[in-house]
DNA sequence: CCGACAACCTGTGAGC
DNA sequence: TGCTCACAGGTTGTCG
């Protein structure tokens, strides 16, 4: 999946044909993702038309508007809801023409014009979940997260303070959303390299300086991904089918044994948290 | 509060 | 060929 940089590509790429579009359909081909379908998301989409498409974190927001809104005078009707959705560890979107056979692992589809909207989901650890007003950060898939790497207000001095009570490794750490959103696995390592800093070492040890540099490190790797389309590996698809030909390089991620591009050092893989972590171990203090 | 871990699922590749 | 096992980009809840 999608770590956040994957995310935006698909919300840039989706967002042309969805924006203004009247929707005219939903279709549900499985009982649940993450949790279970809303059995009322026909009635509750359909008709609306599709507004902004946001992200928040590895979340896709749309913007669903009820343009007319014949409520009776005195009854509270919200004409903006939010379609929130999550692509988990293996969820693609694509939009194509309205009339495409689903194929297996398409679970949802938004209807709109001669289109549609498709989500594609193997492992089925994504989201669709619908927001009925228009406060969607309050809701409890949102509500909880940190800030986003690209928030103003980041700087060395915010990182430290944030690490300061963590006294376990840093990389677990750097992908906890409540800390921060949109460091995934991928980015984590690749991130940690870039900025020389052990995957092991104690993230409240890491000095104010050195967060700074991690810091920039984490924004640079992350925009240079959504600059060169996201990476593209295994099951992940890009939103127009085909598989990403941009795919920035990784410096350690699934280099194991493989020479460090700084040094020649072997890459070496260990586990944190259930996860696998690569790093150079002469690069990385 | 923090941190490690299991659970939620299917697909894939390695090894026998 | 076919079986089993380990592992895969995320998030959440539980337990120590």
């Amino acid at each position: 999946m999608p770590e956040l940089p994957e995310v935006e590509v698909a919300r840039r790429a989706i967002e042309p044909s969805l924006t203004g579009q009247r929707i005219s359909g939903v279709v549900c081909r499985t009982p649940k993702l993450r949790a279970p379908f809303d059995p009322l998301l026909h009635q509750r989409l359909l008709g609306r038309r599709i507004g902004i498409v946001a992200r928040r974190a590895k979340y896709l927001l749309i913007e669903c508007v009820a343009d007319h809104t014949p409520s009776p005078a005195g009854a509270e009707t919200n004409p903006v809801g939010w379609l929130i959705l999550h692509l988990g560890m293996s969820g693609s979107l694509r939009v194509c023409a309205a009339d495409t056979p689903a194929q297996t692992h398409d679970h949802f589809d938004l209807i709109f014009g001669q289109q549609l909207l498709r989500l594609h989901d193997p492992r089925r650890f994504g989201a669709v979940v619908w927001h009925p007003d228009n406060t969607p950060s309050v809701n409890p898939l949102l509500a909880r997260l940190g800030p986003e790497p690209f928030a103003e207000h980041l700087n060395g001095q915010w990182l430290h303070e944030a690490l300061a009570k963590r006294r376990g490794p840093i990389k677990p750490a750097l992908m906890d959303s409540h800390l921060l959103v949109g460091v995934g696995n991928i980015y984590a390592s690749e991130s940690l390299f870039r900025a020389g800093i052990s995957p092991q070492r104690a993230a409240h040890r890491i000095s104010q300086a050195r967060c700074a540099v991690l810091l920039a490190e984490i924004q640079k790797t992350l925009s240079e991904a959504i600059e060169a389309g996201g990476s593209s590996l295994r099951d992940y698809v890009h939103t127009d089918g085909g598989h990403g030909c941009f795919q920035l390089a990784h410096l350690v991620y699934e280099r194991k044994d493989e020479s460090c591009l700084r040094c020649q050092t072997p890459i070496r893989q260990l586990r944190q948290a259930g996860r696998s972590t690569y790093y150079c171990p002469k690069c990385q203090r």
